[in-house]
RNA sequence: GGGCUCGUAGAUCAGUGGUAGAUCGCUUCCUUCGCAAGGAAGAGGCCCUGGGUUCAAAUCCCAGCGAGUCCA
């Protein structure tokens, strides 16, 4: 029995003569206007009944059916406000990917902190759903891509102060939103006795409430959600995952309705994919040559028809009841996959180069962290699922064939994106099938199975599927065995090793505190000011002074502290450090100043000046590479300095010298305009509006007001202090640019007085070279090329010469026989390269050779041509001996030395003795 | 953010602490009217960089740089 059951007793179902059913087959509740019906509505209680009878007045494209919902909200007072993008993880850190327009207004609207951008409000949100990729174009429904048509309302209670949330009072809530729905399925010339309203309580991420499944057909179209608990052990209510919860004090209507849902029901046709994608479908299987006869085609209808009516929720519940449809529409298992599986890759292929349109189009760079792993991955399959079709045409072709029709303007950037990606894939193909070839030859050489660690590795490590690896191993000859559990292992492989996340408490102190004035933003060239000391505070180094206004800028947004002095009657106090803790600015200080004292505030001006030149410069900088390198450039992060700053940003391709000269250049041309940089406070709404997503580089503020840096064009949401004119930053020296991960570029730089540090530098280093090869710094490239190869020619010719040299000296040591062997022991002080040669040149006369050197340290070497039974591996051992070391080699041809020079000639004298004893030993 | 793998000739890669290797490509010659092919000879290596261990390091250890890949 539901605990929410009183939620669902709408006025709205009473006036329009609903009635409350319990499903006899799953035991749901559910509101219908039909009092004769008896079950619930939903799979697998009932069946599909709109394939090939079409739930609507008329049929609708995807856009038709958009626009057809957002202007029916509009004309019911909701504003249309536009999509975010896809990567949720440029304003929430707890998610990667939008799976759901609510996603849009976490965690800053719904919990009241942030106005919504409109109240109420209407949108289509594009959304990615990773979990249902093996499904994608098997079970006939589900699709990767989709967009999630909704309207919010956001209410807060009536008893709580109108000043607690950044919105208030009651907007709209259930009897409304259900209204809302009836209105907009009949508008659509549904009939309002095939709705049926299931009671499903809603629970997740900590909140939860009563929600409504609505099933039109057999096919459930929308849900209408009344998020308005939130978790609690207190609370009065205990829902199904368990939990108990209480009620919120804000409450918000979030609603669900699947546009490819609705676009599927007023076609009729028998998958999803063939009422979305009909052109895209069209060119794949043209372009991949698929024909079908008019008989498979109806074939092919009926399975699909035959699926639609199963609750076909997996891929692999698909691959079992294949056996079912094939009998159902009465022909072979194998014949009927052999028509479908073609067309299962051309709808994937379709869906997954939306999916890419919209992480490209929103700006997502690939690489092999977070979303732009994801990304990666989504583009190789789509690759492989081309390739094993046979669609020959260029995925950036098709890639751009839905930014076409999803309306992007960087089209041009993701075919250039998608091309890269695409030629990186060949290659890593290329390199694991070498790598696979050679290895499967191994193992069919031993005639043994390819072992499953070497499948994991082949993986893990280079990214080779195992399946590709069964195929090139059955062309060589060899067996390979892919356990079931294989991607368990590979889970296995990485150690789960939890890292320990440290939550800091909150300073109970500091938190009873008022916020402290922030006087750096009224006038950010002013370094002294004056305040009252409102508490200090006992550290275990240290002591932080708080005061009710201060100069000194906090740490944050990648700007280092301010540092400097504070000054009571009593002495002058130096500023390590300077944090914020939610509002109030903590300064660091050794000694310990008397609270409620008058203090005078001093901030390092040199410091600060840099600090802001770098900071504005770190803005130039980005704006210009985002000029140089296209407009999907986007800040990963960053860090300012006093000597330098660094900025991260997403980019496919490393930068090059010249595009990093391009930047620099663009970048000084800013600072030498000398245009004023501003700032402003706007409500965040038009803010958005007016700038987009783009102004959030480093993150997404709370609040109403956002403040704005703009410096010529470019705006962004900062918090930062800056110089007041481009021309303050001087100068601004891109020092070094490297790869901090893949997709992601570092640009280190420096500005003003350190920019010219940082050129000085680097000539610094140029002229010293420059000395030392006793030539201008303009001949420094030439000179050392020259010196380079002159070096590896000496090279070469001491080799030559050392091997003339050994022929020579050949002949000077003493000989000594060994009845049919000759054998010559020689002392020659040289390096072990010479050692081996002159033995070489012994051998090469068909002597034996004793070879010693103490050059360095004592050395030896001794070779023994063909068929002496001499083995020198066990001479130079005892000789090496002699010296405090060892030695060793293959029986003709050994080496060895020790430390102990003295004892060399000793050792020697030995040689023929040592060498008479192994003799045939 | 974490794990794993790899850096050796122009390219692709072998290499087990003990003399630096193969295949293709390149140069020259032979064969040919010429080309392809074939035959012969040859050139081409700071074995990524810097430390450490060792008598001895391409090889083992550490750090850095560069590349690839899997996972969150």
């Amino acid at each position: 029995m539901s605990a929410l059951e009183a939620e669902y007793r709408l006025d709205y179902f009473e006036e329009n003569d609903f009635v409350r059913r319990e499903c006899p087959e799953c035991g749901a509740h559910f509101w219908t206007r039909d009092h004769d019906q008896e079950l619930c509505g939903e799979p697998p209680c009932v069946e599909y009944s709109f394939i090939d009878n079409p739930g609507f007045e008329g049929e609708y494209s995807l856009e038709e059916m958009r626009e057809n919902f957002l202007s029916f909200f509009e004309e019911n007072g909701h504003e249309r406000v536009d999509p975010y993008p896809v990567a949720a993880n440029r304003w929430r850190d707890d998610v990667l990917l939008t799976q759901a327009s609510i996603y849009d207004f976490q965690p800053l609207v719904t919990s009241g902190k942030t106005p919504p951008p409109a109240n109420p409000l209407t949108i289509s949100q594009p959304c990615i759903r990773m979990q249902d990729i093996d499904n994608v174009g098997k079970t006939g429904r589900h699709t990767m891509a989709f967009e999630m048509m909704a309207h919010h309302a956001f209410n807060t209670r009536e008893d709580v102060d109108s000043d607690e949330y950044a919105y208030h009072g009651e907007v709209y809530w259930k009897d409304e939103t259900v209204e809302y729905c009836d209105e907009f399925f009949t508008s659509l010339g549904a009939d309002p006795e095939e709705i049926t309203y299931i009671e499903d309580p809603w629970v997740g991420g900590g909140n939860a409430g009563p929600a409504i499944e609505v099933i039109y057909r057999g096919v459930e179209l929308a849900t209408l959600v009344f998020m308005s608990m939130e978790a609690d052990p207190e609370g009065e209510y205990e829902l199904k995952d368990g939990n108990r919860y209480s009620k919120m004090d804000t409450y918000i209507v979030d609603t669900g309705y699947g546009l490819e849902r609705w676009t599927w029901v007023s076609q009729g046709t028998p998958t999803v994919y063939e009422a979305i994608y009909p052109e895209m479908i069209d060119f794949l299987t043209t372009n991949a040559g698929i024909t079908h006869t008019d008989e498979e085609a109806a074939l092919l209808h009926s399975a699909s028809k035959l699926a639609g009516h199963m609750d076909i929720d997996e891929a692999e519940d698909m691959e079992s009841a294949r056996g079912e449809i094939a009998a159902g529409v009465g022909v072979d298992v194998s014949e009927l996959e052999a028509l479908m599986e073609p067309m299962e890759a051309v709808y994937a292929i379709a869906d997954h180069c939306r999916t890419l349109a919209y992480m490209l189009g929103d700006g997502i760079v690939p690489s092999n962290v977070a979303t732009g792993y994801l990304t990666r991955m989504v583009l190789r399959r789509t690759k492989r699922l081309c390739d094993t079709v046979g669609v020959d045409a260029p995925l950036d072709e098709l890639v751009d064939m839905q930014a076409e029709r999803l309306g992007y303007e960087n089209r041009d950037t993701i075919r250039d994106i998608v091309r890269t990606e695409v030629e990186k894939y060949r290659e890593t193909l290329e390199r694991g099938g070498r790598r696979v070839e050679q290895l499967a030859q191994e193992y069919a050489e031993r005639d043994e199975p390819i072992p499953t660690e070497e499948l994991l590795e082949l993986y893990d490590s280079h990214g080779i599927q195992p399946d590709m690896v069964e195929k090139i191993a059955e062309e060589v000859g060899a067996s390979v065995e892919i356990p079931d559990d294989f991607y368990s292992l590979v889970a296995g492989r990485h150690d789960a090793g939890e890292a320990m996340r440290d939550t800091e408490e909150r300073d109970e102190r500091v938190a009873e505190l008022p916020d402290t004035e922030k006087l750096y933003y009224e006038d950010q060239t002013r370094t002294e000011f004056e305040a009252v000391i409102l508490d200090v505070i006992d550290r275990a180094e240290g002591f932080d002074v708080v005061l009710d206004q201060t100069m000194f800028y906090p740490e944050g947004g990648g700007q280092p502290a301010d540092r400097g002095t504070i000054s009571t009657d009593d002495g002058s106090y130096a500023v390590s450090d300077v944090q914020e803790d939610e509002g109030v600015v903590l300064h660091r200080v050794e000694e310990e100043p008397e609270k409620g004292a008058l203090v005078r505030g001093r901030v390092d001006p040199e410091r600060r000046q840099r600090l802001m030149a770098h900071h504005t410069a770190t803005h130039i900088v980005g704006h210009a590479t985002r000029e140089v390198l296209g407009e999907h450039i986007r800040q990963a992060g960053a860090q300012k300095g006093v000597e330098s700053a660094r900025l991260d940003v997403r980019h496919y391709d490393r930068i090059g010298r010249e595009q990093v000269k391009e930047i620099e250049r663009i970048a000084n041309h800013l600072v030498r305009d000398n245009v004023p940089v501003t700032e402003e406070w706007p409500h965040r709404n038009e803010a958005e509006a007016e700038h987009g997503f783009d102004l959030y580089q480093g993150g997404i503020p709370p609040g109403e007001r956002i403040r704005l840096i703009h410096v010529a064009e470019d705006v962004q949401a900062c918090g930062g202090t800056h110089v007041s004119r481009t021309g303050d930053i001087g100068a601004i020296k891109i020092v070094s640019t490297e790869r901090v991960q893949d997709g992601v570029e570092r640009l280190t730089f420096s500005a003003g007085a350190a920019a010219i540090e940082a050129t000085q530098e680097t000539e610094d280093a140029l002229y010293e070279a420059a000395a030392v090869l006793d030539v201008s710094p303009a001949e420094v490239p030439g000179t050392a090329e020259r010196f380079f190869e002159e070096w590896k020619a000496r090279g070469k010719e001491i080799e030559a010469l050392t091997e003339e040299l050994a022929e020579l000296r050949a002949g000077e040591g003493e000989v000594v026989e060994l009845g049919e062997a000759t054998a010559v022991i020689q002392r020659l002080d040289a390096d072990s390269d010479e050692l081996r040669a002159t033995a070489n040149a012994l051998v090469g006369e068909g002597k034996v050779a004793v070879l010693g050197s103490g050059a360095d340290g004592a050395q030896f070497v001794v070779a023994v041509p063909d068929g002496v039974g001499i083995n020198a591996g066990e001479v130079v051992g005892t000789l090496a001996d002699r010296v405090g070391g060892g030695g060793g080699g293959p029986p003709d041809f050994a080496q060895g030395g020790g430390p102990d020079a003295g004892k060399l000639d000793e050792a020697l004298e030995d040689a023929p003795d040592v060498l008479k004893r192994v003799l045939n030993a």
